[in-house]
DNA sequence: GTTCTTACA
DNA sequence: TGTAAGGA
């Protein structure tokens, strides 16, 4: 993907046919959201050959994962830029809130989030065999 | 060998 | 949207 590792993750970048293997969308769809201008690849004066940011690739993947779903291109997209903002905020508030994770197993995902406290109890969110859910639990005495 | 544009069944 | 053509 690339012959010499970039110093920052700006620096990256991915051509047309990676993003199709990676994604699974067509170079021609590639080409046609483009001109449609839900996506934009990097414009390089110097050349005519399409490269694209990591921002573009997962936003590429987004897209992808909605139309799968049976949404238009254009309501994919919609979408797609709808979930980025809210995962922005979920994000924020998990760096916020996010004392600890203990992760009780890796390959299943399943862990322990701890997120603070409420009403003199500490606030748990579980991840296990049994779903996601909250859990309270009396603040540990030292 | 890959990507580009244009055009069409 | 896929695919073919013809050039870069």
């Amino acid at each position: 993907m690339h012959k010499n590792k970039p110093e920052f993750i700006h620096d990256i970048q991915i051509g047309i046919g990676d993003v199709c293997k990676i994604t699974g969308v067509s170079g021609r769809q590639l080409r046609y959201w483009e001109e449609r201008g839900y996506i934009h690849s990097l414009d390089d004066p110097k050349s005519s050959v399409r490269k694209y940011s990591l921002d573009i690739l997962y936003k590429v993947g987004s897209i992808k994962h909605f139309i799968d779903e049976g949404y238009t291109l254009a309501k994919a997209v919609e979408k797609s830029e709808q979930r980025s903002k809210e995962m922005m905020v979920v994000r924020h508030f998990m760096v916020d809130c996010l004392k600890e994770v203990k992760v009780t197993d890796l390959k299943k995902g399943y862990g322990e989030l701890e997120l603070g406290t409420y009403a003199g109890q500490k606030v748990v969110g579980i991840r296990d065999e049994n779903g996601s859910r909250f859990e309270m639990r009396p603040l540990e005495e030292k």
